[in-house]
DNA sequence: AACAAATTTGTAACCATTACAATTTAATTC
DNA sequence: GAATTAAATTGTAATGGTTACAAATTTGTT
């Protein structure tokens, strides 16, 4: 997605393109790499000497509001955000601390426990230890 | 389980089992209520007037690392507790904010990109609106 | 250009968690 | 069984991510 498209995408989401929020945005959906705030923050100011953290986490909360990303929250604090709202899931290597996205084709729930529940976001991640952790040993 | 058995069981994994452990054990695995830090220590300060916060959080840190419970993060700066390790799923209802346990008997994950990976720990959780609240209004 | 509204920014406050040293309790040795 | 050592518990202080808030800047409107 280019940049005119980016800026399209917020406007459709009823979010006003700011400056700040296209480059996080842009960010986030580029990299793909499932950061935190201050990851973000310290990438982002080496173009915006004047960002704010403060903006960066009103960005995400205003995202989250829009549901155009999603949080992601493995690890106690460690909040980590994703630009891809799909069902999806993520894996967590516990050795270099990397996170893989997976596809989900199926998840078989258990009889009706939550029958007639109304069920708006489905999280799923994995812990354990990625291909490459397990050679270099 | 009842208190000798519930001591055994700490024993058997590797944990001494102090009266304060014991308690806590035992909150959490009749209970079922995946509670807080805060939850468990206000709960047990009752029939223990000298716990201490901290060591209900040393307790959940040992219980971790024996891996008799699992942590719960499924909002930031809210961690919950579960003595229950087998996989289960978690609803957490945004409204009244309790979190149901549901069965799952199968994930169908996409293709190979976990081929290889050593998976440890299994979570899967869904946000939305539980029956109760949805009849409510 | 002047005014109003929205956004961004920086600092201070908040609060869950951790670090740490002191106290208490349990285990071991003599 | 008293003395010594080790382990667990406790309370307070420090840490650090997040939020509240007011000032400054930018954007939109009349």
């Amino acid at each position: 997605m280019i940049m005119k498209n980016m800026s399209e995408y917020l406007k459709k989401n009823g979010i006003k393109p700011s400056l700040q929020r296209i480059k996080i945005y842009e960010y986030l959906s580029t990299k793909k790499n499932h950061p935190t705030v201050d990851q973000v923050y310290n990438d982002l100011l080496q173009e915006m000497p004047t960002l704010s953290r403060t903006t960066v986490y009103n960005t995400f909360k205003l995202f989250l509001e829009k549901k155009i990303i999603m949080m992601i929250t493995i690890e106690e604090n460690e909040v980590r955000y994703d630009a891809n709202t799909k069902l999806h899931g993520h894996f967590k290597c516990e050795n270099c601390g990397k996170i893989y996205d997976f596809g989900i084709s199926y998840i078989q729930v258990d009889e009706d426990v939550l029958n007639d529940f109304l069920v708006e976001e489905r999280q799923l991640y994995f812990i354990g230890k990625c291909k490459n952790c397990l050679l270099d040993k």
